[in-house]
DNA sequence: GGCAACTGTTTAAGCGCTTCGACACTTCGA
DNA sequence: TCGAAGTGTCGAAGCGCTTAAACAGTTGCC
């Protein structure tokens, strides 16, 4: 194992001048610090970690807790992981995974045990527990999803709302004036998840101010559920001519319950999907759909914790809501309100 | 920040006491034990990670380095990254992610610098070149996937011969004489990716033993190239009634084409995926499905390493090859092939 | 020419933990 | 009864690094 005192010794200083050059928190002469480097790189010397972490008191590690629920889609759980991961490295950290399943108890290990510098929170509830942990053990963080008291947090999220207004508007535009809402099972509802609510009530909110009559109906994402939920709908409004679907495993199924019950897309009827684009890419037609970018997501969080690790322990508390405007992407399954039959 | 020194004073013991408590690795009486143990509980005390990784030479981190790549359904990575990571916390480890765009010098970045003790590599390929680096940095590993030379190494996959030879022999009992298996895109195959060239080589011995025609075909998983390789397949062998399908992205799109070709499943065409459970139920009709663990694959993983991090440094290195059977579920896209028309 | 201010480097004191060896005390067998 | 062996605890060294403070050497200014 290659040391620093070995570094130093075969560059001829002392370990604190190559501590120095290689933390740039001190002036080193371009001469010294090009012999140290080469040493650096001669020796390939990488500095322990551990030992790094107990002197400095920075382990340079972000915590990231991921759900172990499977109600959102898993692509974008690990598109996020992804994106955290490569952004913390650009800045010189590691990510930590740890489980939901350790609860508000993990945050407290990881951060009392100094393992991780900061903690990035997914699919964070309205009212979630692990949040009064972090600000007891004074851990930075940063949120992906909007809990009901931001105050003195930092958060990221897609602009749901605007995402659930973005799709009134453009099925109202095309002329369409019953909708159906076809979102998440049951449960995510009860649990108040935010992104699911805030979807729907930006819908609602549009849809009303465009005049639309619309339903919202839960749907658990499988084929027979979906065929249960699109039954009762054209039941309930056998005029409904759009669709937005917020559960990706409707999509596959509603598209062939459509086709099935003599409904074309989109002649008949327009479908837009809340989604990833590569989802929407994969269906015929191939979607419209409203996106955030999960990557972006990631990144946000990443730059807003390295934000608040980069401020003096004493310095105001950053807090910053950051949301996310969704994109709509027009392609093949809508288009303009078939005329009315009666 | 509570130190070892606050529970020992606390407790009215030294601190090497309370380590060998925490430890177990000497005889403490069972007074002092609880003694101390209630002093940690009450004072909430977590080792500093980083003074014990230096001190103990062992961080109780292992890496988990994820692709980038997503030609593989990435449900899956996810799936074996919260396997991976639960399994870990079981041992008292915590898992940091690394993704694969670092490369061989990730592997010797995390090794050297003792972040992890050992490393658990996703996605390895048959001439892996992060493999070398680790045997250079001696750094303990496990990896999912079979690279071409496993010796000295501990290696865990699914069984992909037993998983092609098993729809071979599902569809040869069912009466099925040609049979067409929808692959990869051509990218999986020209990188050599031990798991595509598995799975068909199963497949296409058993199918020759059980006297099959067939045709393989790779396919991108879009809607677009699973139509061109459905049309080629039935241009070429207008009799194909059974359908073998490795690509996720591809066999909603094949059972919508076959649906408007006239065909129906399973009585003119059966089709058996090659895919996880939950996603053979999304689909309608529910599909016939040869699936292996991705959770155990997690679990396997974490156990090699864990034994191999056990065996002091002068053992006999473990080398083991595990392969995961892989299980056939019986749904309803798969029946009697229709008989000849000819 | 002498003092101040600066630049570049070193010395040394920890950071919080593990673990070796020492030590005090008890138990046991001869 | 005494030494050997065993049990439970402690003291202290040291893991590899960072960083405050000290220091040597140079430069600038009056």
């Amino acid at each position: 194992m290659v040391t620093i005192a070995d570094v130093a010794r075969h560059a001829g200083v002392s370990s604190s001048t190559v501590s120095y050059v290689l933390s740039g928190k001190r002036a080193i002469s371009e001469e010294t610090r090009n012999r140290v480097r080469n040493s650096v790189l001669e020796l390939g010397y990488h500095p322990n970690a551990g030992a790094r972490a107990l002197a400095a008191r920075r382990s340079h590690i972000v915590a990231l807790m991921v759900p172990l629920r499977t109600d959102v889609y898993v692509p974008v759980m690990m598109e996020i992981a992804i994106s955290v991961t490569m952004a913390a490295r650009a800045h010189g950290y590691d990510v930590l995974l740890i489980t939901n399943d350790e609860g508000p108890d993990g945050v407290k290990r990881i951060a009392a045990s100094g393992l991780a510098d900061g903690v990035i929170l997914m699919d964070v509830e309205l009212d979630d527990e692990r949040i009064p942990v972090l600000q007891a053990q004074r851990t930075e963080a940063a949120l992906i999803g909007l809990p009901q008291d931001t105050t003195g947090l930092s958060c990221v999220d897609h602009d749901f709302a605007a995402a659930g207004a973005l799709c009134a508007d453009h099925l109202a535009d095309l002329g369409h004036r019953e909708i159906a809402f076809i979102g998440y099972g049951s449960g995510v509802y009860t649990r108040h998840a935010g992104y699911a609510e805030r979807t729907l009530s930006g819908f609602r909110d549009r849809a009303e101010e465009r005049g639309l009559r619309f339903l919202h109906r839960s749907c658990e994402g499988t084929y027979e559920s979906t065929a249960g939920t699109l039954a009762r709908i054209l039941a309930d409004r056998p005029d409904t001519t759009g669709f937005v679907v917020q559960n990706e495993g409707a999509i596959g199924p509603l598209l062939t319950l459509l086709r099935t019950s003599g409904r074309t897309v989109p002649e008949d009827a327009s479908v837009i999907a809340l989604c990833q684009d590569q989802l929407a890419e994969q269906f015929a037609p191939r979607l419209t759909a409203v996106t955030g970018s999960a990557q972006e997501l990631g990144r946000v969080a990443v730059e807003q914790i390295m934000r608040r690790l980069g401020t003096a322990a004493g310095d105001q508390p950053v807090d910053e809501q950051v949301l996310l405007t969704p994109v709509l992407t027009i392609r093949d399954s809508t288009g303009p309100a078939p005329r009315r039959q009666s």
